[in-house]
DNA sequence: ATGGACACCTGTGGGC
DNA sequence: TGCCCACAGGTGTCCA
């Protein structure tokens, strides 16, 4: 369920705690969340217990946290798949409903703090990674000799990426996005223009939610070709993707229903911003068409029919 | 390169 | 009340 502005969320809810904790215990109540991990439940626990945790990165949906280690750097990426949360609670906090792992650490100012990864489906994961240099690099950046070279306040995060998540691209919110590249690259895919939303090689964060919402803040059929959008259009696209996940970030994120909850169990509320997604048989805001429902991909895509006319 | 089908899962809500 | 089906913010892989 979640995509970048919820991820984003919920990264800059742990930030705060987490960057300079110490992990002082690990129990996985739910191995299938481990199976992105690469050794056993055994191992997992054994790079994790005692580490420092030094910041909390986010690129696109997947999250990570760099952890304090000689030679080279490892992360603890998370995903949270369709119905991940990531709560911290005190340690006598009532229990959390599917919670898979708990996590216990001890801040910087010396509190203990749970990490509670839970999750309905279990399309999510942790897993430990090794961290590498991301291929487009901005200015100044290098891989570092080891994480010891870089400090919670660091920048630098933005040139490194988990290895099982080398291929996603940067994020509109990133600050090393090039909108140039991307258009160009957009206009170049020979596929239908939701596809290529969603395509988290070309750009990453965008989900069903927001690339509903950017096609019909743009006017678009989300079977339009990618390849057909004049540069001006393309660009017009990106814009509303860019200004829809920085509102979403600003509310919160989406909820609306138990599954996208903050670090502290509460909801976003971008629901009252969405025109398209979830809208079916209510009227466009624009034009009072009722929204229609399309199958799609094996799940679903909310248009208007007249604004978002294929051509 | 593209896209479709499917696998991975649990839970909820609607219709009968 | 129970049962069955559709549906849900994602990703990855296999096969035409």
């Amino acid at each position: 369920m979640p995509e970048l502005p919820e991820v984003e969320t919920v990264r800059s809810g742990l930030a705060p705690v987490l960057a300079g904790a110490t992990v002082t215990g690990v129990e996985v109540l739910e191995p299938r969340s481990l199976k992105r991990h690469p050794g056993d439940i055994t191992d997992f626990k054994n790079q994790l217990v005692g580490r420092q945790i030094l910041a909390v990165v986010r690129r696109g949906k997947f999250l990570w946290l760099p952890l304090a280690a000689e030679g080279t750097p490892i992360a603890l990426v998370g995903h949270l798949g369709m119905s991940g949360q990531m709560l911290l609670r005190t340690p006598d906090f009532a229990p959390d409903k599917l919670t898979r792992v708990i996590i216990s650490a001890r801040s910087l100012s010396g509190e203990s703090v749970e990490f509670r990864f839970v999750d309905q489906r279990i399309f999510g994961s942790l897993a430990i990674d090794l961290l590498v240099p991301t291929m487009d690099a901005g200015p100044g950046g290098f891989a570092p000799e080891s994480n010891a070279a870089f400090d919670a306040r660091s920048q630098q995060w933005s040139n490194l990426i988990p290895q099982s998540a080398a291929h996603i691209a940067r994020d509109p919110l990133d600050d090393n996005f090039s909108s140039r590249t991307v258009i160009e690259r957009l206009r170049k895919k020979n596929t239908g223009i939701k596809r290529a939303l969603l395509d988290q090689g070309l750009l990453s964060g965008v989900g069903n939610i927001y690339a509903d919402e950017a096609l019909w803040r743009s006017r678009l059929h989300y079977d339009q070709q990618a390849s057909s959008l004049s540069k001006a259009k393309a660009g017009e696209l990106l814009e509303s993707v860019t200004e829809i996940l920085r509102s979403a970030v600003l509310a919160g994120g989406t909820s609306f229903d138990e599954q996208y909850k903050n670090v502290n169990g509460e909801s976003g509320y971008f629901e009252v911003s969405l025109n398209a997604y979830g809208m079916t048989g209510r009227p466009c805001p624009r034009c009072g068409t009722p929204i229609k429902r399309d199958s799609w991909a094996n799940r679903g895509s909310h248009f208007c029919p007249l604004c978002q006319k294929l051509r």
